[in-house]
DNA sequence: TATATAGTTGAACAACTGTTCAAAAGGTGG
DNA sequence: CCACCTTTTGAACAGTTGTTCAACTATATA
């Protein structure tokens, strides 16, 4: 026999990365996250190493989900500027519901440890600028299919993008009013060109 | 006698500020304030209560900082859109400068505690809501001097504002290429009507 | 100078932190 | 059924956390 864990790691990386996102790497001790997901210390050690690389590999976790996220999109939408629009409607419904304050749980990160220059710090700012990566090809498609003008900075028009992604799940933490949020997102969808209707 | 206190107050809530401003409020141990404001536990507390009561008159200073700051520029510009325009300048220059990752501390902490409810996050969201109400006077004063279409809504576009300072000041800490962040800046300073050169 | 009062000090506390490790349990191959 | 190796267990450790408090010091009034 080579491997007889008993436990589904997938599941425990998953539980595991809600709790972190919920309350941050140093609002949550080991306990919670050993209760979270019924290990004992010795078993989580064994696997994981320390807290810091269980919050590593979820950092992965969400990054990854995020990409599939917008991966599945891209294969259910034809045009990738609805990808992007689509995208950020799906985020902004997704920071209201559920209970934990739903700001990326990178931003977060680099919100809490940035200061510190703390090593998941920097991980969280790579996977950010991974995001991104995709936003710029994403733009560079729509470019090429004329759906953006010819002299478009598509890196530049990235981090815009991604700039009022993340202002806008900031906000949405503040105004609980719908109608106003909507007429943010709207707003931030301007930067892109305008949206057949349908 | 009635005030034999030894120490500055205003001077040691800056400086407990500039800490819990740098590394949040779980990353700041009250050992790590004794030693910047050079102050001994008992003075801490018999002056301050406990720590979530010092962090709240940090979090007050920080705020009446910022509206100060405002309130300068608003002596300094006739404009009240150029006192918006310079502000979000201001917060960008001042966010690529000094050390500390220089979010918004109103943000940070509502990113940090805002999850669990903390009554300190509910108290950085107020504050945050009373600087979006500043931002509505002036756009306000703004639309009456027929710098803004009649039909503008002051409140929203104050939110707008608001939200792309927050995501302004939350990208600059990853992309410390300043063409890029200047580029943000532009596109941002678009959502108020067009400047004249000077 | 004597007394009262306010402020300061730093050692100490209990609770919690991340982490370890010897002992127990579990399952597999002979 | 036995020995063997892997995994699990939970008690325990050392360090840190927020906070307290009796003793000490300094000042102001009489």
């Amino acid at each position: 026999m080579v491997n007889s864990v008993k436990f589904d790691r997938q599941q425990v990386i998953a539980n595991a990365t809600t709790l972190f996102w919920a309350r941050g790497f140093k609002g949550c001790s080991m306990r919670d996250v050993q209760q979270a997901v019924n290990l004992r210390p010795g078993s989580l050690y064994a696997s994981f190493g320390d807290k810091e690389n269980l919050y590593r590999e979820a950092l992965l976790h969400y990054a990854a989900a995020g990409q599939a996220s917008l991966q599945a999109l891209e294969q259910q939408l034809a045009c990738p500027l609805a990808v992007l629009r689509q995208f950020m409607r799906q985020a902004l419904a997704n920071s209201l519901t559920g209970q934990p304050d739903k700001v990326c749980m990178l931003v977060k990160t680099v919100t809490e440890l940035g200061a510190e220059q703390h090593p998941l710090a920097s991980l969280a700012r790579e996977l950010l600028q991974q995001m991104a990566a995709q936003f710029t090809r994403l733009l560079a498609q729509a470019k090429q299919a004329g759906l953006l003008a010819a002299d478009t900075d598509v890196a530049a028009l990235a981090s815009f993008y991604q700039m009022q992604l993340i202002g806008l799940k900031s906000v949405a933490r503040l105004q609980p009013e719908p109608a106003v949020l909507d007429c943010l997102l709207q707003q931030a969808l301007a930067i892109l060109p305008a949206e057949k209707a349908h």
